[in-house]
DNA sequence: AATGAATGAGCCTTCATTCAT
DNA sequence: AATGAATGAAGGCTCATTCAT
């Protein structure tokens, strides 16, 4: 029974298992007979793995962010000038793997877990931190200096609401209607500083 | 020991010792033997009031809630006009009662717990579209008809958003940021329609 | 509301209601809120009454044993020849008061209640002695000295048998039955003693 | 100290544990905690195998029952005369290891439990339809087809009754005294039979 | 007389975790 | 590599019982 060279593999569907468990039940409160029998093993093998429940919430938590990551990275590497870079953000947030309702109740799982774990405050900041700085150098152009961190937090701040909406409402917006929004506040802000640049 | 007639002061303890709880821990994972400590009781008589865990739960959500309307209704009792209306919105949510970080903690963790919880989603109904109705009819008169939608739902997921971010996050925005954030997204909304209106 | 001199009313109502939900639920496991609910009052007041839970299960066992005492005497008191007293005891078994369901299925648990608690146990020897007794003078006179104790012992399992599978099984005899059935037990032990009295 | 294959032997120790603790206590108001205890192994081990109290006790019931249907079928495979079937069975029920004071105060507990429980219910009719039809088939031939059913009833009925009795009873019949009873009883009925049949 | 308030004890059950195999 | 065996700890909940009122 025993494969060689399974364990990434194993690794990886325990990770899959945890987040999509996670994102079902909207709570950490999920055990790991759950998850590891989702993942199609023994829970012992789960903590030969990861050693700790922690571990496994870290790393489903780490997982995610990554993958957000690499969905932004990989949009903003194709993106050609200031505006398509800001699309870039949007279009990740909403794209189908991220917008997805599960997916997004396990990102507020962790938002919250963050409050009150120090480890996973750790995480959390390094990404939002990135995520800041690619929203800030994306609009900086389009804005202006002085307008981009105002725009950046709005931007921000509105994405994260739409996705609380998106997960959680029944009548909340579908990935279009998310981004037709923002883009929407994004032009907005342009118009705003378009006109105050010219007068 | 037994006081007669305590029964209100009891429950209402019981509520608030349930959010602070929640809202510390950012999760519903408590005990009712914490909740009740903290009430100053034993877990038997919580069960005695409550009968449930859930129905703690339950009645702490709906005191949470009732609290927000109240706090919105009472500050569109005072205003004047269609721009006060919209501010009084935006001011109750950021107001010192509700915008605290366990407060909204306990927000999200209500809100995701009402994705697996009918009872708890029924109650999340009623209150956002009660939400909703009030944004709407106080935008109509500036926006007008047509955009009236749009800017609700944009203000709307933007206060959500600056919620999420100020509980969550260490440099999130605390009330006057926040209150700033939302007033700027408004007066945008509107320049953007007097300049349409003007065309 | 307290009215005077409603003690007794009150512990009666408790002993009923008792009988009722320990015959309902097989067994003694069953809360005094339950049965003093049933009763029309809080438990507290019960055990203002009775002081005790087991003090409320021993009367109730006190109270049946009584009552189907009573129906043996009082049938007893109208029966003219030796066979008709044998017959008093059988149908006083079979009468509809203590032929039902319940009332035997808390029969048993008071049975078995007896094995663990002595005070239970010897309110059930008198009982039994009485009963035996009763039978064994009945049926002297017509099976004479040298058979009476075994007639006695079959008559007197043989009711105990028919009891139990009345009140716990869906195929068990009805009173009619099992009337029918005694009798026509101890019709053989007549005839056998008759024939063997002649030879 | 987890040895490997040992879920038999355990499962076997904890329905023993639980056959003494329930004919003990004379209910089934029992914890886990004792009968695990008893049994030499944890709690959670107990509901690790069972999942729950109501399995531990079905199986339990269950176990009973077999034992009891095999004493009956071993015997019955070594009569020789329908008369020897009979015995077969009368001897089965008084045999040592069913005729044991703890043992029949669990059947007692079992029986009453299935008034209220439909799966202990439905294993017991199985076992007394089949009981019943072994003893029905063995009088057959002994008191023809026309007394069959009534002395299957009286037969099966004083067997109940002598169990319940020498449980219960401090002056109960031992196992020779309620052997002797049934045949004294089968063979009241068989010459009752042989005159009426000769005549 | 009658009851709500109050609790300690105990029960069923789940779970994270360890260990031997 | 992989798992069943095993448990201590904790949680939700019920209950008998007491006490003021």
């Amino acid at each position: 029974m025993p494969r060689i060279g399974a364990e990434p593999a194993r690794r990886r569907s325990l990770i899959d298992a945890a987040l999509a468990t996670i994102g079902e039940h909207g709570s950490l409160d999920v055990s790991v007979k759950e998850i590891a029998g989702r993942a199609g093993m023994s829970p012992a093998l789960a903590f030969h793995y990861f050693g700790d429940k922690d571990e496994i919430i870290l790393q489903t938590m780490r997982h995610l962010l990554r993958e957000f990551s690499s969905e932004v990275t990989a949009r903003l590497r194709q993106a050609d000038s200031p505006r398509q870079r800001v699309e870039a953000i949007i279009d990740a947030s909403f794209s189908v793997s991220q917008f997805d309702r599960k997916t997004i109740a396990a990102w507020l799982v962790f938002y919250l877990h963050a409050c009150s774990s120090p480890p996973a405050a750790r995480l959390f900041q390094v990404y939002a931190r990135r995520l800041h700085s690619n929203l800030v150098d994306a609009l900086r152009p389009l804005v202006g200096e002085e307008s981009v961190i105002a725009a950046a937090d709005t931007l921000g701040a509105l994405i994260d609401g739409l996705y609380v909406r998106h997960a959680l409402r029944a009548d909340g917006p579908d990935a279009g209607e998310a981004r037709r929004i923002c883009m929407a506040c994004l032009d907005r802000h342009l118009s705003e500083h378009a006109v105050g640049g010219v007068q």
